[in-house]
DNA sequence: TTGTAAGCGTTATCAG
DNA sequence: CTGATAACGCTTACAA
């Protein structure tokens, strides 16, 4: 028990060959003859040696088998935002025929000794989002040579990216609103930055998540006034907590919403209903993403529908070619619109009511 | 760029110091003067060189800082199970004060160069369920030192077991089912073993999965002789392949099914549906797990609600403390029993029908 | 088919 | 506080 673990040499030993032959019985790199293999196999067994080190031999070769995926925000938080867990069925997917594990990664330096994007032993690197902190570690590894794909993102020239028109598409919900005549319309936005709490996106807020600005500019395409709540978070409880805020001067209501996920948006839902709003009647409420959210029955979202499997898919592809040494190219997927029933007519009483003036009233 | 990455020795050299010095200024290790420090990190950044190599530091220190989840299917399939999510977002959650990162692998050895269970760096592992396949590699692990916790499963003795009263908990199920006068019941499996596809369990079946078996046994601890279909997985489209084939023999219908899971629970409901039976006047459906389910209103299924994000807590802690040297208790959680409105009374003129031998005919 | 030898890049130990 | 030395355990040309 308190003794040293067998190592490739003493199998050899035991075995009566060289090292390099044993290890070869084990790799299968080069032939064997089947009695060698078999001293080799045997004396192994009775070490109780069941393979080579991964680490030392994974200096050696200079590969670990490993391809990092890092996320933004606490694992945890990761796992419950279905378009990240479709992401990484996705991207589980690619990686299947390469068998590169994937690693589970945060961004935020961690306390202890643990792994990180710098002090893990990776193959190659996929970025999930990409914040000012999250491009600082870039740097690094880009340094240290390792491939890199980035979903949700710009991670600089030179880095593949798989991106999604973002902006584009929230545009086609906003023109959506006003085809439909809405006027007053607000935005319930992700968060700005890492580690933002609930609040008014001020005007000269510095907006670092790129998806969050994005599908801002999107919307202010069509309606330059809106203001916006950000969230912490995608949550239908962080949604809830917007729409109360949205909603919280009666006088000023805005007649649509414009959520930047489904999960905001359902949240937004319940919010109106708690004002004593009817959806779509009185407010018409946009999502993204395109998920199935749960217990929002009979409400279907009007919403963009992304294709977040693919997306995921795309990254694994790319940071196979990169591994095998080819260049990967940039990629950005199309959000599709799809029409539910949380979205009607702008409310006539309300749009031609004094004091509306284009947009929803932003306050101090 | 075709030129050889930086060393710390490159980095030493160029600073003037020796390999070792340069080592402790990168792993803060050792108080090292000022003006020494000034001088390699200046030399590093000269020679853009990033921090000691992980493969290299993880030989070296005998420890990767990697913990690998080992699931039995393949890996997107792992996401879409709402259990399994809620038990990595609480494995996550107790890692995290460790730091350490989180490789996901799969049992079934992969085809390319990748990680498995054997290969990879590993400083611990999680085992996440546990059917014959995967006891194979267990040894080797075991044998390999590294400390292991088997999350729903039986991984022999020593190892720590993170389990749930699965029996115990079907069988209040039966129980409940029982208590309503329902003597026709027949059971929606989940698979029976790896790699199985759907199909009725033959008596002489052996049932690798434990989940499976243990809960197989709760519902016949009441109900011995009730028909089984194992599905192949637990997917709401599974059930309903299943609860077709449980309902096909009109002349011999269950009143009641025991679904092992509640996403199987849903497409039972929905060939219930599909059959033109109401649920639960005229079949009573349970499930098991107690996640919410997709669309599933106006049901709320009467199900057992497992602790599943405890269970990865537990799996954490559990790991963490292996991790330093000390012992980890196996423990079991237990299932609370949730009535919803899927289950009621048994119809009376089916139980007391000619016919009706107190459980569903079995077919051949 | 097997053996020899030279690292892979770090870091622990211990002496200065 | 700094430096020399010796592993860590394996792989892979290359030679035999």
């Amino acid at each position: 028990m308190s003794t040293r673990r067998a190592t490739i040499s003493d199998v050899a030993r035991e075995a009566g060959v060289s090292p390099s032959t044993a290890s070869v019985v084990f790799s299968g790199k080069t032939p064997v003859s089947d009695a060698t293999r078999a001293r080799v196999l045997e004396a192994a067994s009775a070490l109780g040696y069941t393979g080579p080190d991964p680490r030392a031999a994974s200096l050696r070769r200079g590969r670990s088998g490993i391809v990092g995926v890092v996320f933004e925000e606490h694992l945890g938080t990761a796992f419950l935002d279905p378009v990240k867990t479709q992401m990484m069925d996705g991207l589980a997917d690619a990686m299947a025929p390469l068998g590169a594990g994937l690693l589970l990664l945060r961004d935020r330096e961690s306390v202890g000794t643990g792994a990180t994007l710098m002090t893990a032993p990776l193959d190659a690197a996929v970025l999930v989002g990409c914040s000012g902190l999250l491009r600082e570690s870039l740097d690094a590894v880009k340094a240290r040579g390792i491939p890199v794909v980035v979903v949700e993102g710009d991670a600089g020239v030179g880095i593949p990216r798989i991106g999604l028109d973002n902006r584009e598409a929230q545009r086609q919900a906003a023109r959506h609103l006003r085809a439909h005549g809405h006027t007053r319309v607000a935005v319930a936005a992700l968060p700005v930055r890492a580690g933002w709490t609930r609040g008014w996106i001020p005007d000269d807020a510095d907006v670092t998540i790129d998806v969050t600005r994005e599908r801002l500019q999107g919307a202010r395409d069509v309606y330059p006034d809106a203001a916006a709540y950000a969230a912490a978070g995608s949550f239908i409880d962080e949604g809830l907590a917007a729409g109360r805020e949205i909603f919280a001067d009666a006088a000023n209501r805005p007649t649509a919403v414009i959520a930047q996920s489904d999960l905001l948006a359902a949240g937004v839902i319940r919010a109106a209903e708690e004002a004593g709003l009817r959806v779509p009647e009185d407010v018409s409420i946009t999502g993204f993403d395109g998920i199935v959210v749960d217990g929002l029955a009979p409400y279907e979202l009007t919403t963009l529908v992304q294709p977040a499997a693919d997306k995921g898919r795309a990254a694994g592809l790319a940071v196979t070619a990169m591994l095998d040494g080819g260049e990967a190219a940039s990629i950005t997927f199309t959000c599709v619109f799809r029409k539910g029933n949380t979205t009607a007519e702008a409310p006539l009483a309300l749009s031609v009511e004094p004091g509306a003036n284009g947009t929803a009233a932003r306050p101090r």
